[in-house]
DNA sequence: CGCACGATTTGATGCGCATCAAGAACGCCT
DNA sequence: AGGCGTTCTTGATGCGCATCAAATCGTGCG
């Protein structure tokens, strides 16, 4: 399905990182640790999923990808208002987004997980929204977009498709509206886990256990939350046994428990590309106080 | 452009407000008050706009329209979970959108002006992700997507308008995103006030001066306020002269006085549709006191 | 191996804004 | 006009969470 691990590191923006000395010994690429999807569990084949699943499609698939780049722990894919020229799709690793915020700081907009596909709202822009960084050692799929474009000639539904992925962001976006504007600390984060948990499922991986590659302030940023505040709340889960932590480690104890502090299932959050025509939405009632 | 100014209301869904009385008597329609976009202006027909502007297309644009509807203040255009049909542009009055949380009551997910496009995000989902609901008279140009789908398959560039406004949307949620994790009461309602002001220019009505539709309450829970912490800044930025209120009637007075409070320019919210290569946002530095 | 710097924790303090509680000013209807 | 429900206003109070400060841990490095 791949092989030749190509290390690519061709186009680099002046932002190389510490650790980014090239010889630094210790575990060499081509065996990535992490998570890695298989190309038939990434979002960019979903693209053409819905002319069917042979081998002809991943051939397809195949001829658009123009070539994989292996970063490092705060590698720089892409700049906020570079012109956009490619998608990429996560296959290993994972990054986050963010933005430039006028005096202080940056926004995280959004941490990406393998298989996820990243920088397609670009395309009505023509160029980047936000910048997107390495929180580990990851690799990515390049997809320059003319050459999808053609693609979208050969199989139409490829364009549904795009809008599908789209309308899933903005989707995404509005959950977060909810999240920010109606529940507490705890209950963001508690969904916060949540959302990871069923991407990560979603992928093939355990839901219960993964990683926290990103740190507590980029979660805190993401959540509009103080990097503080997500310590203790994840004290405070693990304390109710709803979660164990160990470093970057997590281990989900009690689903139903978190949830209910959520005030939303988990399927709820990021429901990705998934047409449910009758579903209203929740039921479950419970906010400590918050708003009216 | 337009004539016959149909009443419609085949498609009333069980939501009839109290005030919905068919010959209540005062002010009929086929008269509106309000500001009211002509067909140039209107989302709808920047669809096509990069074919041309010719007379051409605007019959092309006219062919997909399905039939205007009349909506007064309080009714629903179509609900959350409803299997999506059509795309809205808003021709007169204004709407707001929403989705039902949890226990407590809705988020207000946005409102949505004269010229503007409704329902675009439910294309990839195949049902309306909110419902909509007019927040005063308001009349509707209805497009059936089929239709307008099959305008894609003659002018090309449609499906390219169509992700291009989608990823309006997209950056319009980062920025809401921004304004919830970053910005104090004081800044999120200049900001709101400033985005009305320029989306109201963008149709061409004054941006100094206009009418806030909306109830303080919808204001507050769009932006994640209280009512209460709504009118009080709204009173503040009155007591300092940056503007002034009689009722629902909003005059600007310091434009820049608002921009500086909300730490951004007018025109940094809602870039809709409009690719700058090389911008890379604000320098205005100001914020009262707010996370790192 | 021990140094240094960043990430993680924990506690103390205070501010911003939600919440509660009335009252005032409409808009709407009879 | 007069009544009434809704929205708007204003003040008092308290809580949630940001902020500040400082110790500890982890990790890459000389």
């Amino acid at each position: 399905m791949d092989s030749e691990g190509e290390i690519y590191g061709p186009w680099q923006p002046p932002s190389a990182p510490r650790d980014a000395a090239r010889g630094s010994g210790r575990r060499e690429p081509a065996e990535l640790k992490g998570p890695q999807v298989a190309c038939s569990e990434c979002a960019l084949f979903a693209l053409c999923l819905p002319v069917g699943v042979g081998e002809a499609d991943l051939a397809l698939l195949e001829r658009v990808i123009k070539r994989r780049r292996l970063l490092r722990r705060g590698e720089v894919v892409f700049r906020q208002g570079e012109r956009f020229h490619s998608v990429y799709a996560v296959k290993s690793g994972s990054l986050k987004t963010y933005v430039p915020v006028d005096g202080a700081g940056a926004q995280v907009t959004g941490f990406h997980l393998p298989g996820e596909l990243l920088a397609l709202d670009a395309v009505g822009a023509g160029c980047y929204q936000y910048t997107a960084s390495a929180l580990e050692t990851a690799s990515l799929c390049e997809v320059p977009f003319d050459r999808l474009e053609e693609l979208g000639m050969l199989v139409p539904n490829v364009q549904r498709q795009m809008l599908r992925v789209m309308s899933g962001q903005i989707r995404q976006d509005l959950l977060m509206q909810v999240l920010h504007c109606k529940k507490t600390a705890e209950a963001r984060l508690a969904a916060f886990l949540l959302d990871l948990s069923a991407r990560f499922a979603r992928r093939g991986f355990a839901a219960a256990e993964f990683g926290l590659s990103m740190s507590r302030g980029d979660i805190g940023n993401y959540l509009g939350l103080a990097k503080e505040t997500v310590i203790r709340m994840l004290r405070r889960f693990e304390d109710r046994g709803l979660v164990s932590m160990a470093r970057k480690r997590l281990r989900i104890r009690d689903l139903y428990g978190l949830e209910r502090l959520a005030g939303m299932r988990a399927g709820e959050l990021r429901l990705f590309e998934t047409a449910r025509p009758g579903a209203t939405a929740a039921s479950a009632a419970r906010s400590p106080r918050r708003r009216t």
